[in-house]
RNA sequence: GGGUGGUUAGCUCAGCGGCAGAGCAUCGGCCUUACAAGCCGGAGGUCACAGGUUCGAGCCCUGUACCACCCACCA
């Protein structure tokens, strides 16, 4: 097949040049929509199937890292369970966001001197549209470069016809069950973006203002009432003065009226225990047009509600005199006229928290408008009650926030006064003012017949239709087979900062229209901060473009590095020393390969009966295999991210690279029937170590695959490697660990004399019992080779030469020869310091077992593994002491 | 004000009742025919603090301190 890179048992460059190898890949996977799930298959239809839908990323951004994080994992998941045999769909899209959208292209407007205005709503659209189909490419082609394995067939846009039909759709059947409605009421306005915002748009950051105590003469004359204000241009829409109905300093008042300064009129006093008498004088100026709390008190007495700022933040008419004034203008001139009037008791500093608009971060304005809203109270406590019986948040500890938000919501406010989103669909009659919502434009009204019908300008909260996206990506409100198989989808893979925008909404409005919640289980994921912990943005500077990143170290030492620091419920500190890092272990796993195909013909080597091989060190590295193989096998389902990628890099490299290919060495030398068995071997377990970590690093295991002898065309549709029950074998495994303990003595005791490697060492092994001696005799060749000595003797009764530089390793003791001169008292520390730590350990455990009460309660296999582990201490600390006498006579 | 998480080796972090770990950094020795982006070995810890539970506590409980973050409010 001319397609795939390479063809089996070739030779790898010597080299990984992940550039080179990722286009080929990135290419091959794109022609081919490999990742299209096919409902016709049978095997693959009969296993509950996997889905995501992906966290839509905004047209307007490049991918950042939190992107890179949160297409990674999903990705790791959607490969790890192609592998085991479900039916994965992973949907790919877009998001049109509104209002961050619509500012980018105003913004490229005002370089050319114009506005939106002056384009119209048509035109503007159409510049909205041809920006949209320029960056939406640019995402689609970043989600490439990471390799997401998403069906591209599949793809959605929040504003494509479909999606769009079913955002009318749900907004005209809530609407019909009363659960949209339209009406005056305080909500956050941006004067800029010159819109509303909902609750959570709003970002709340400190500022240094001014606390103005202002005098608010009694009626009767008797006085006046001192309020404390930071808003004093907003005491113009002032309808009461409230205090605490038992604050003794102000109860008698309450009923009485004061006069608004400036205004002239006349307000009531009124009571009520929202008043903190503590703070400022303990009056409170109320304003029910530009404050939610205000609004509240307003509600509960029957205030009025005078508004006196403009929807551009100007005063209005109702401000006599200030009319016409920007508020902070507005602000100086009152505060002003009211020294003039001798009313300004004083001004303090004071820091105050004001709301900001999160997209432009200029100030919001609470402001009275006509607006749509959901009324939340119903979907919320459903959304509530499914988690976590039908929806799982994990990690768990982000739960009770989600229950918080929950039960303290309030009616989310829909409707944007800006151009690019989903308009809504209400139209009002010209003729009788009848109200009309609809799906479709209607032509004339059912009611009058009259056709001068005008549709709201309006249009829908971006997080709108992005509630629907699990089950609109699917074709609702058509019954496809998608929806069908696909939904609830399996997980939501998120960050958390979305939770409340998204996820709950997408709870709510999936149980409402499904009847199902619309995932099984939501994972949220870290936010990726910086080396010093700062959120990585734009702004500050600190952020680490993932593409550079890519291009820079490869695409799959980025997405090992993510996948390894993934923990759950923990941020990721990331730094590119880390990126690097893990390169040095894609260069690892290139290396090993490189490796084992010079060893390997190529075809496939001839195979050996595994539960019957010969050879310690195959048993001991098919054991292990089978143990990595359960421990990723479960990890992924628990969205242990960070301990599969460990316990993968941990084999590969201590344990496949360190151990089994030195000590397959010796058997590629011997060739024949050894060599066969060795191969067969080696290749069995590159093939399922390729398998295993296919799912983080898709790039560089595919393109080693591709070069195995035997190789199947794709790796990425490879089922996971089987269970091998013949091959566990702990004892072996154990035997295996002795063997290395051995080797590890020689090393060390070479390494701490200073004796150059190229110097082969003759070592006597006195082993601790006929077992030991027999598996080291039938290990003599890597005993040889690792430790590299000339000679080795094994022999229990063999008497320890004065030259020589010993220790004791798991029973057996080991005595290297020495031909130079020997420093008794070099040695005699040596040996003591090894007597140290064995007494320390010896001590504290015979301490223990000394106590009746741990041998009585604790379990007996902990007592039991004590014992054992005293006794052996106690031996080799009498070999160590025995050895240590050869130098004290 | 309410809530959540964190405090373990120089750095970044795993571990969450039974021998304190990893990566990076560091120190010493090596171009040992896959890899110097490497190999071998070493050193490095009152597991924030104070109590408690337990035969046994980084791990569980209570409290304290400090650091993050989230929500609400701030007239």
């Amino acid at each position: 097949m001319s397609l795939f890179p390479l063809s089996g048992g070739a030779e790898l460059p010597k080299g990984y040049e992940p550039e080179k190898v990722e286009s080929r890949w990135r290419a091959l996977w794109e022609t081919r929509n490999f990742f299209a799930p096919d409902l016709q298959d049978p095997a693959r239809s009969r296993a509950e199937p996997f889905s995501i839908v992906i966290p839509p990323p905004n047209i307007t951004g490049n991918l950042h890292m939190g992107h890179a994080l949160n297409l990674t994992l999903q990705d790791v998941l959607c490969r790890h369970f192609r592998q085991r045999g479900r039916q994965v769909l992973w949907v790919p899209g877009e998001d049109h966001a509104g209002i961050a959208t619509q500012n980018v292209v105003e913004r490229r407007l005002a370089q050319e001197g114009k506005t939106r205005h002056d384009l119209g709503r048509e035109e503007f659209l159409g510049r909205v549209w041809r920006w949209k189909e320029e960056y939406g490419d640019n995402i689609r082609r970043q989600i490439k470069a990471l390799g997401a394995s998403v069906d591209w067939s599949r793809e959605r846009f929040t504003m494509d016809e479909g999606l769009s039909r079913a955002v009318r759709r749900v907004f005209v059947r809530l609407y019909n069950e009363g659960l949209i409605y339209k009406g005056r009421y305080i909500i956050n306005w941006c004067s800029r973006c010159h819109t509303a915002l909902a609750d959570d748009e709003v970002d709340f950051a400190p500022q240094k203002t001014s606390l103005w105590h202002i005098r608010y003469p009694l009626e009767d004359g008797s006085g006046a009432l001192i309020i404390a204000t930071t808003r004093p241009e907003t005491m113009l829409g002032d309808t009461a003065v409230a205090v605490h109905p038992e604050d003794g300093r102000y109860a008698r008042l309450i009923g009485k009226k004061v006069r608004l300064p400036l205004a002239d009129r006349l307000i009531p006093v009124i009571g009520d225990a929202y008043v903190d008498r503590e703070f400022g004088t303990g009056v409170l100026k109320v304003t029910p047009a530009h404050d939610f709390n205000d609004w509240n008190l307003g509600k509960k007495h029957g205030l009025d509600c005078i508004e006196v700022l403009d929807d551009a933040g100007r005063m209005n008419a109702n401000a006599g005199s200030f009319a016409g004034l920007a508020r902070e203008e507005a602000r100086a001139r009152i505060a002003a006229a009211l020294e003039n009037l001798g009313l300004l008791a004083k001004t303090e500093d004071y820091d105050n928290n004001v709301g900001h608009c999160y997209r432009c971060r200029s100030l919001v304005e609470p402001l009275v408008s006509e607006q749509w809203f959901v009324a939340v109270k119903t979907l919320a406590a459903r959304a509530r009650d499914a988690v976590p019986g039908e929806t799982r948040i994990l990690p768990e500890s982000w739960l009770k926030t989600y229950y918080l938000w929950l039960d303290n919501i309030r009616d989310w406010c829909i409707s944007r006064q800006i151009w690019w989103g989903h308009r809504i669909p209400a139209w009002t009659c010209g003729a009788c003012g009848k109200l009309l919502v609809l799906e479709e434009a209607p032509d004339r009204c059912p009611d009058c017949g009259h056709a001068a019908l005008s549709q709201e300008e309006d249009v829908l909260d971006t997080w709108f239709s992005s509630a629907l996206w699990p089950f609109s990506t699917l074709g609702w409100p058509e019954k496809t087979p998608e929806l069908e198989r696909f939904y609830p989808t399996s997980v939501l893979v998120t960050g958390f900062d979305i939770l409340f925008f998204w996820v709950a909404r997408m709870l709510m409005l999936g149980i409402h229209f499904m009847g199902r919640v619309p995932f099984r289980h939501v994972y949220l994921h870290a936010l990726v901060r910086d080396a010093q912990g700062r959120k990585m943005s734009k702004s500050t500077g600190n952020a680490i473009d993932p593409l550079e990143m890519i291009e820079k170290y490869g695409t799959d030492s980025l997405r090992f590095t993510l996948t390894a620091f993934a923990a759950m419920g923990r941020d990721i500190r990331l730094s590119e020393d880390r990126i690097e890092g893990y390169r040095h272990f894609m260069n690892k796993i290139w290396n090993a390969s490189r490796f084992s195909l010079l060893n390997l013909e190529s075809a496939p080597p001839p195979p050996v009966d595994l539960a019957r091989i010969e050879g310690l060190h195959h048993r001991w590295i098919l054991h292990r295999l089978e143990e990595v193989k359960d421990m990723q096998a479960a990890a992924l389902p628990e969205y242990r991210f960070n301990d599969a990628a460990q316990v993968l890099y941990a084999f590969l490299w201590s344990e496949f690279c360190d151990w089994y290919l030195e000590c397959v060495k010796p058997d590629m030398q011997a060739g024949g029937a050894r060599k066969d068995a060795a191969c067969f071997v080696l290749w069995t377990v590159l093939r399922e170590t390729l398998i295993l970590l296919h799912p983080i690093i898709p790039f560089i295991s595919s393109e080693i695959w591709a070069a195995l002898p035997g190789a199947t065309p794709d790796l990425s549709a490879e089922s996971f490697p089987a269970p091998r029950p013949e091959c566990r074998d702990t004892a072996q495994a154990a035997r295996m660990g002795m063997v290395q303990a051995a080797i590890v003595a020689v090393r060390t005791i070479r390494a701490e004399l200073n004796i150059t490697p190229s110097l082969r060492l003759t070592v006597l092994i006195r082993p601790r019992d006929e077992d030991a001696r027999a598996i080291l005799e039938e290990q003599r060749e890597i005993l040889m080779a690792l430790a590299r000595l000339d000679s080795l003797i094994l022999d229990p009764a063999a008497a320890a030469p004065r030259l020589s530089a010993s220790d004791v390793a798991q029973g057996n003791e080991i005595i290297v020869f020495l031909s130079g001169a020997i420093d008794p008292a070099v040695e005699i520390a040596r040996l003591d310091k090894g007597l140290i730590k064995l007494d320390k350990e010896h001590s504290r455990l015979a301490r223990k077992l000394a106590d009746p009460n741990y041998r009585e309660r604790a379990p007996a296999e902990v007592v039991d593994k004590d014992r054992a582990r005293v006794e052996e201490l106690a031996l080799a600390r009498d070999k160590l002491l025995a050895l240590r006498k050869r130098f004290a006579g």
